[in-house]
DNA sequence: CTAATGCGTTACCTAATTGTTAATAGATTA
DNA sequence: TAATCTATTAACAATTAGGTAACGCATTAG
């Protein structure tokens, strides 16, 4: 999904706050539009069918957590984010917005450049369930593999591996069969620019066989590993 | 909340007033538990948990009042609604009533209409705390946790916890099983331009360990905490 | 057949990360 | 205003992860 195709709603009843963020937010490319209370948020919600939106907790008329709880038994807009905006003081009601139904929250007064970054890291949530992987989850035989939860379950049984081999083993599950080369790996895993010694690949497989399973790796010699259930 | 989720708890020990009350009351779609004594109230309403508790006043065993008095001492008991019924002529221990922790007082004898109307408007006083500040705790296993009061409540024993500790707590158990990162706890609970060091968290973390018990607080090294329950 | 190559394994070292305690400044409350 | 209580930091301890060296084994090229 491209930039312009995605429709931002803002909702906060003072007027400043929606020019500074609506501008910033359209200078991304974002299609933004408004709203001043909860009652306008929800109208705005129905008929625009937004992928976000970003509601101060404190408005008139109604406030965030009442228009949240609203918008979030409208079916059309089950897939919607939303996020609040609370100031920093009253702290503890940020944690309260999930049980309204919001996804995130995001602490006022915000600089324009973390918002959008906020802003892309929510909707690149968006992208993912429209991509390949909606789930969180990985499912490979009796394996399951829990991003959020950073551990895997195999039979049953919960395994938690330290970040690289996790990762390692992440990589290597997300296209079972595939030959992944050892550049590949270092470059995935590791990132490109670490430099590391030969055997550190070896090590972790060694690790993750130990952990997991003998069989489920598979050397390839002269070219990588892969995966196998 | 729905009607049919509603649970009342009446207590007298005229057989004649259980029946009437229950029938009007189950009419309207509550859901009703009786005692005949102010013993039998207390287990009742420890092990039911109702939302609602009409009790009389004059009962043998143990009476009103003192059962309300026991009542109040039981924690997951605090937000529940009770009221007396009391025969009109001994309008003095109505006062004396509350002092015993009642919410309310009905004088019998009472038409089953205004009975109804009654009850509905103490039901009401619940609705509103569950409905604009959303629900007040969340209890997760044998943890309770209350939003409003910045404690929880575990085993039935009360623990207090300060804000920044409470926040972290609640933080991690909306998702029980989730890792939250470093990065995510400060973003949430932080704020997001706050710069604190890099034990601050370790630190909270070890106070609710302390706390609230050892067992439930997981690290993931490298990555973050989570909560199990 | 033998050397060369690549992978497996173990043990170990170091750096990074987290745990713990105590001290201090700032908030809150009595 | 004094008396707590909180949040944070600093300092140090403990732990763990990541990486490496060294060596062994197997396969293969010559």
């Amino acid at each position: 999904m491209k930039k312009k195709d995605i429709k931002i709603l803002l909702v906060d009843d003072e007027q400043d706050i929606l020019e500074i963020i609506g501008y910033n937010l359209s200078q991304e490319g974002y299609q933004i539009v408004t709203a001043s209370n909860g009652k306008e948020a929800i109208a705005k919600a129905k008929k625009e069918h937004p992928q976000l939106i970003i509601m101060d907790v404190m408005m008139p008329e109604m406030d965030g957590m009442e228009a949240c709880e609203n918008i979030r038994k409208i079916p059309e807009l089950k897939e919607t984010i939303i996020t609040f905006l609370t100031a920093r003081s009253e702290d503890y009601s940020q944690v309260a917005g999930f049980d309204a139904g919001a996804d995130d929250y995001i602490a006022k007064p915000i600089k324009p450049k973390v918002l959008v970054s906020k802003v892309q890291a929510l909707l690149r949530r968006l992208k993912d369930v429209e991509g390949v992987s909606s789930t969180t989850t990985l499912t490979l035989g009796n394996i399951e593999i829990n991003r959020e939860e950073y551990k895997i379950i195999k039979d049953g049984k919960e395994i938690i591996l330290p970040r690289k081999e996790f990762e390692l083993f992440y990589l290597l599950a997300t296209k079972p069969g595939k030959v992944f080369t050892r550049e590949e790996i270092l470059d995935k895993v590791w990132g490109n620019e670490v430099v590391v010694g030969g055997r550190t690949i070896d090590v972790h497989i060694r690790k993750l066989r130990e952990k997991i399973g003998d069989s489920f790796f598979k050397t390839i010699k002269g070219v990588g590993y892969k995966i196998e259930f």
